[in-house]
DNA sequence: GTGGTCTAGACCACC
DNA sequence: GTGGTCTAGACCACG
């Protein structure tokens, strides 16, 4: 289900966090289902519970998911406001991210069909 | 000159990194041109001469300047070749930025307009 | 373990990197094998812990080490590829050292006693 | 007539003493014929005269050189003997640097055929 | 317990 | 004066 690289510099509840975001955001994961639980989680991956918890509790704080104390983590709805302090926060770093890149040789065509690839696959589950 | 976060989880060498390149990339900073001295840096920020060794090694590293012992840290030439892999890594966190934001509700022509912005910024210096 | 010279002119951590290149090369430390962690290696050697990281970073960019944060450092797998161009500078390390050897009267036959001796010690490991 | 390289970390009174070291061995510059003086030198390469001196003294270290006061600077008989020392130095190095070639993957044969070309090019000019 | 980061301050080689 | 190295010792994130 998930590819953890243990050797990545990179924390492994990050890289947890970012691999459920995507399963949210490609909407293989829908609104209010539930996410597997801690426990099974862990074994299945062999990670410290702890660490699955913080990729949760990261998730939450970001609106991703909610939890339910007893019953267990669920999918949260989009919602479309109240995220301008992240997005503007991602349109910083996506200007960092556009300035290297064509600094260092990548074309603006390239860009806009990257763009247009992930707008598919994101807004592809909608209508 | 800059402004960085003491408090943020993010190292202090990195933020000096990620500002210093906006200055080479913008051409603020030109084609070799002496960057401060660690010293003066140093001073100048109230950081410790070590942190700015490290940002301007890890620049080095990442062939943004060159460093001459003895004589001064500078802007190096930008190398068009050699960057395939950075340039995959930039690429693979492009996705993961726009994902997410197109999924808060960012709209693809928001998107467009920054590219724009940031390529007159970028290539604006050249001809 | 190590025998380091702290008077040399050649800094210790690029001792320590030489040293350990020694032991991984000729495979008394093997693949994924861990080791010493920064702060034991640090007071057994009475050296600074700084010194005992940097060393490692370095084994770590020359791809001899790998390091997970929290775990510990570990011996790398050995890549056959991608060492075209410190091969290139090895070979040409060589050159000027035998010029110098052989002018100062190094026999022809003396040198490659020694390449057949080193060839026995690293390939020995191996079938 | 030399090619020193400014930008490199290898200190420039170094690269002197190798490129000079490289035209005694090769007997461009034979048995007790003169060196340029140090001012000549010093504006020919828009150097330091302090550096070239530094090189200077370095060569008459390891005997590669002698200076007549007043009269300049002259290339020295090769001693045959008395070079035990160096060559023990010259030896480990070759060690180290073919263990890890050979670890890296240069072949045995590769490395007979540089020492072939090596010993031709030195001893080509005796006899 | 592990590596990663940072500070405060020192000494050295180079030019 | 410049960068490069090193020490002594501290705090933090991670698992």
């Amino acid at each position: 289900m998930f590819e953890l690289d243990l050797r990545s510099r990179k924390p492994i509840y990050e890289q947890l966090v970012e691999k459920l975001k995507v399963l949210i955001i490609s909407e293989v994961l829908k609104t209010d289902e539930q996410l597997p639980s801690v426990r099974v989680l862990s074994t299945q991956l062999t990670i410290n519970p702890n660490t699955i918890q913080k990729a949760y509790r990261e998730l939450e704080r970001q609106g991703y998911i909610y939890s339910l104390p007893g019953k267990g983590n669920f999918v949260a709805r989009v919602t479309r406001d109240g995220n301008t302090e992240r997005l503007a926060k991602l349109r910083e770093e996506l200007v960092k991210i556009l300035s290297e890149a064509i600094y260092l040789g990548m074309k603006k065509e390239d860009i806009i069909k990257i763009i247009s690839e992930v707008d598919v696959m994101v807004r592809g589950g909608e209508k």
